[in-house]
RNA sequence: CGGGACGUAGCGCAGUCCGGUAGCGCACCUGAAUGGGGUUCAGGGGGUCGCGGGUUCGAAUCCCGCCGUCCCGACCA
């Protein structure tokens, strides 16, 4: 931040306009501890509407919030051979309480299958108490080396949902429409676009049958892992007991899902709209949809503008509209400060839409309107002003969504591209490649090793080139599946 | 855990080589003017110089130890 009023740019360095981003926006800062983060009001805020929609389609769907605790028996973690292996480098445990030593450590969750499907073992008796549909809300930790506001940090906010099913389709199912709900969610809401596929066996949560996941791509051309879903198959039941009657009368292990997203979105959502004035929020996320900013020069027009612009914000406030509710609007009427200066401000922390109005508006009954995301500036009358805020929050975010779209779309490539032009790809400005994966991990780890590039997924059937690759990226050996390969958060 | 940089006011830094009254910019407070894209002037408040020990008449500065943060590598929603 060598001059303090400007951020770094996107081109000059994306990591650094990322931290500059968060923090000058306010969304975030360091905690005390490293590698935590205190989320503030301004991200909570778009965590909160996250949280909001997100809630209300979990139940919508049949799901139901609970709450489970924090510490978990270090030995249910031991139950499930690959759950273990996979989250024993990264676990917190706590090994003292009142002052004594604990019979049996506890473990801060990484995440909570252990805990909740040996409850579910109490629970699911009989094929009626099936399905069992639970969500909860909660904070995990994960002792990550390397942290990053929103993209990982030790402590992380989620939604984790968790299923229990009497049947191996029942629950492919369940775990394919939660992946598709955060794919609604993040394309018509985040206005961030999505690959959703299958994961390979190595990139799999420890644990699950399958996982899939939704892939955003950033600006800097990486991709984010945004949501997952897994199918458990029986793996947790066999390790927790969970066993139920069915209908024939025989006994059986319940078949489970689980899903989640976290606050690292908030993370997604900053590098896929930011801009090198700062954030760009989409309307529908937007704690702030529009801000007010009213300008005079003398006392008397102070008077008479500041009156006049509280009556519009009123006026404004009583919109509803069908997705996002009534406008969220706030009115700057802080004094002493230039409104130049307010517009850049709000600028960095993203409000989607500005309206200026000042004596000259005020005369001529109209008001000045600023998109935050193209600045186009347009001048309306105030006779109409609630449809013409409405439209265009609207339409900014649509044109978010398409622009992160063909953002996306322009640095994806399909259709045969050479090892050796793939790794050049990859140490320039990199991308989203389709290409033929024969299957082998050898050749996945090779990948990753020589290029730092991952399979992200295996799409799924639309995301798909229309031509199907016939040969692996790697060995030219016989493809069985087109693999979305990119380096990755 | 390996390599590198750093720790001085809320933030960003200078001062450290060569020991001698702790400074600058921004932010903050007060007042006046200013106000359609980052306002100006005047006045003001704020510091265990990361922590502990040592050398010295005297340490932000030199020596030893520790702690912490950031960046780069091995792990990851």
């Amino acid at each position: 931040m060598a001059d303090d009023k400007k951020l770094t740019k996107r081109a000059d360095d994306f990591s650094a306009w990322y931290n500059e981003t968060v923090l000058r926006a306010e969304l975030a800062d360091y905690s005390p501890v490293r590698g935590c983060m205190v989320i503030r009001p301004r991200g909570y805020g778009i965590w909160e509407r996250m949280q909001h929609q997100l809630d209300t389609v979990f139940k919508e769907t049949g799901h139901e919030n609970a709450y489970f605790p924090l510490l978990i028996p270090e030995s249910f973690m031991r139950k499930e051979a690959e759950h273990v292996e996979g989250f024993a480098p990264e676990l917190a445990v706590v090994t003292h309480g009142g002052g004594k030593k604990l019979d049996e450590p506890l473990v801060i969750r990484p995440t909570s299958e252990t805990i909740i499907y040996a409850m579910f073992s109490k629970w699911v008796q009989s094929y009626r108490d099936l399905p069992l549909l639970i969500n909860q809300w909660a904070n995990v930790v994960r002792w990550e080396m390397r942290t990053r506001l929103f993209l990982r940090t030790l402590e992380f906010l989620w939604q984790e949902g968790h299923t229990a099913h009497a049947t191996e389709a029942e629950a492919e199912e369940e775990t394919r429409k939660m992946l598709n709900v955060y794919r609604d969610f993040m394309e018509t809401y985040m206005a961030m676009p999505v690959i959703t596929g299958i994961k390979t066996e190595s990139e799999k949560f420890a644990g699950a049958l399958r996982t899939y996941g939704c892939e955003a791509m950033m600006q800097d051309n990486k991709a984010l892992q945004a949501g997952t879903s897994h199918n458990l198959g029986q793996n947790f039941a066999k390790a927790f007991d969970v066993k139920f009657q069915t209908e024939a009368g025989d006994v059986a292990y319940a078949w489970n899902t689980s899903w989640g997203v976290s606050t690292r979105m908030i993370g997604g959502l900053v590098m896929t709209h930011g801009d090198d004035n700062g954030l760009i929020v989409p309307p529908l996320l937007a704690p702030i949809e529009l801000v007010i900013v009213p300008i005079w020069r003398t006392d008397e027009d102070k008077v008479r503008v500041m009156e006049a612009a509280e009556k519009i914000k009123t006026s404004l406030t009583g919109w509803e509209r069908r997705k996002s509710g009534k406008l969220r609007i706030h009115l700057d009427n802080r004094e002493g400060i230039k409104p130049g200066a307010k517009y850049y401000e709000w600028e960095l922390r993203g409000v989607p839409l500005r309206l200026e109005f000042g004596p000259r508006d005020l005369d001529a009954n109209q008001c000045v309107l600023v998109r935050r995301d193209n600045r186009v500036k347009r001048t309306v009358t105030l006779e109409s002003i609630g449809e013409d805020v409405a439209d265009l929050l609207s339409v900014i975010q649509t044109d978010m969504q398409v622009a992160a779209y063909e953002r996306r779309e322009a640095n994806s490539v399909r259709g045969g591209i050479s090892y050796d032009d793939f790794k050049t790809l990859m140490e320039g400005k990199g991308g989203f490649v389709y290409a033929g994966f024969c299957g082998s991990a050898k050749c996945e780890q090779e990948i990753k090793e020589e290029t730092k590039a991952t399979i992200r997924c295996l799409p799924d059937e639309e995301f798909r080139s229309a031509v199907a690759p016939t040969t692996c990226l790697k060995c030219g050996g016989k493809s069985v599946a087109e693999a979305l390969w990119a380096k990755a958060y």
